[in-house]
DNA sequence: AACACAACTATATTTTAGGATACTACTTTA
DNA sequence: TAAAGTAGTATCCTAAAATATAGTTGTGTT
């Protein structure tokens, strides 16, 4: 193997960022990886998010196959959103960014 | 321990999503995983990016203790650009992204 | 002397993400 | 039967992110 080639290609961070970047994405798959959860939920688990925000970024993480949304069978409108099992391969890449922002945190304050 | 806590704060997962996001912060810290480079080397590897989004994105990592800028005590101008102790702690986590990503592209596809 | 390259800076514009606010259709609960 | 909750939709708007394009100061190259 020629010592030519980088270990990391630009291009894979930067669709990788895309998928779970922007202000919401991560923190609705971690909330989803304590466990499944329904609309407002995951709206109230996340705080400050829109409900017209939420709808966009679960339709876009579903079209990933990262979250399915389930209609549950009851009068009441009930759905539910959990991981894929393609999700859950995510969370020991979410584990890991949790752990190096408080090793971050440590840094930057101390 | 009482199990109400979550493993994941979303907190937590939205902070380093806002240092390693956005379309071109996780490449450039991936391409200094490579080696240090000087400012066009870097504009070259990192393909279309315009020289006033590199040097933002520069200096922003460079305030959060990523990277450091050292001139070159040369006559013709060079800069280099290189990762901090700090920056390094990172590369595992720029690792597991990495793999993920391919993960996910051959899931994707098929 | 002319031109190219290095490392930027300046200005103007476009694109996109996300927020604010209000509304719908249905159901359960008080 | 009115209020409150569920799961969204519809419009409008703004701030931030990123691009396009051109210019600057200095050095090295022919």
């Amino acid at each position: 193997m020629k010592n030519k080639e980088k270990h990391f290609n630009n291009r894979d961070v930067q669709d990788v960022i895309e998928i779970i970047g922007g202000r919401w994405r991560g923190a609705i798959l971690a909330s989803l990886c304590d466990k499944e959860k329904r609309f407002n939920e995951l709206k109230r688990d996340l705080g400050s998010i829109t409900p017209r925000t939420l709808i966009k970024e679960l339709k876009y993480l579903e079209m990933n196959q990262l979250i399915s949304r389930k209609v549950e069978d009851t009068k009441a409108l009930s759905v539910i959103y959990s991981l894929t099992k393609h999700g859950k391969s995510l969370e020991p890449l979410i584990g890991t960014i949790v752990s190096w922002g408080q090793l971050h945190r440590k840094v930057i304050l101390g």
